[in-house]
DNA sequence: ACCATTATCTACAATTCTGACAGCAAGTAA
DNA sequence: TTACTTGCTGTCAGAATTGTAGATAATGGT
């Protein structure tokens, strides 16, 4: 009874962005083994050389998979620091976005995976740590300064960016294994404490206290 | 010239432990794709087929790995904590050592890529981190009670437990990517930095320095 | 010296995955 | 309508990978 087949057809962007974002699910869910051409098409509904068709080959597919994830990581970071002052020391909602973001949306797990598979060799998030540190030390010195304390380090605000960033990504991939290791019955709400307790920890570091 | 071919005969433990080797080592460097048994029975120097007849089948040597790489992990951890009392509170040789194992030696990239391909399900720490919790808490009650402080929660002694895993796995998977992001020119030195700072941090968290 | 065991090899089968190619069909413009 | 572009598909070929089968040789025990 072969049915004539209604074709869709999609303008190229699209068919790129719902192609992309079946390969991004399909990593983050299934891992290093679930990036077959087959697969994808399937989930996407199309035949697999369509996917050839827009990307060249699989190399084209991972290398434009990685492009737009750094690309979208970076935007949903900057989102979550946007508007923000640097005087707004409550560093609670932004972890929060921030530990979202690589945890829900899986983009540590695809970023561990493109690591790992070596697909990432160029700087992806190119400065963004840098930036976010000259955010936030000028405010720490101004602050030292009116309350008559020393003034930091900027090495010592950069460190704890970088705490921020290793620990967020670790616990987006390592967090459920560390958790269980630690042998916690709740996990989504030792999480959640967790976050709350590193954002509260974080703060105190970058503006102690006043004595 | 067909030579006549030595064989080497092992014993079938010391043929799956450089088999294993090999694995475990192509698969932290090469990622998630260099693990074919071709490859691997070329670096060790035997035919594939001698690896499937000492596992079974690929999933079988999967599975071999990440049982000796989750034990291996585990004893180099104990060992890093062995022989320290309580009252010795400089973590930084504990963390080195800890850092040292999961990213040098890349185990981090290792148990990465297990939980990506879904090859860890059943808890591998089992405990370890609550064991390791219940080895510091005592020690912080006692010694805030000696300088007459309130007792902390054990969860903030858990949370400082998790952040060390969490960072300590983070730093060696994500580490290099981070440092790039944040735009440090001698990687290796920040990287020995880092760890001196978050190490110090730690301590701080665990003993407040006496008032 | 002989035998049993088994670690190892060569050769081959089966499956799967990427990619090539030619043609079809859905829009668009003349 | 006609022609043209291009997104999409079916089919096939080549390569690579896992796994099988039978032969071979190293080792230990008798």
């Amino acid at each position: 009874m072969a049915e004539k087949i209604k074709r869709i057809r999609r303008t190229a962007e699209e068919a790129r962005r719902i192609i992309l974002d079946a390969a991004s699910q399909r990593l983050a869910a299934l891992g290093p083994e679930g990036i077959r051409l087959q697969d994808i098409a399937n989930d996407v509904g199309i035949s697999h050389p369509t996917i050839l068709h827009h990307f060249e080959s699989r190399e084209g597919l991972v290398l434009a998979l990685t492009q737009r994830a750094t690309e979208q990581l970076r935007a949903e970071l900057f989102a979550a620091f946007a508007g923000r002052h640097a005087r707004d020391t409550d560093m609670h909602p932004i972890l929060d976005r921030v530990f979202d973001v690589l945890s829900r949306q899986g983009h540590a797990r695809l970023i561990g995976w493109m690591i790992l598979s070596g697909a990432i060799r160029q700087s992806p998030e190119q400065g963004l740590l840098r930036d976010l540190t000259d955010l936030i030390h000028p405010m720490r010195v101004e602050e030292s300064k009116a309350r008559g304390m020393p003034a930091p380090e900027r090495d010592d605000t950069l460190f704890i960016v970088m705490l921020g960033a290793v620990a967020a990504f670790g616990d987006g991939l390592f967090g459920p294994m560390v958790r269980r290791a630690a042998g916690v019955t709740d996990e989504a709400l030792t999480a959640e404490r967790f976050r709350a307790w590193f954002a509260e920890l974080l703060r105190s570091r970058i503006l102690p206290a006043a004595q």
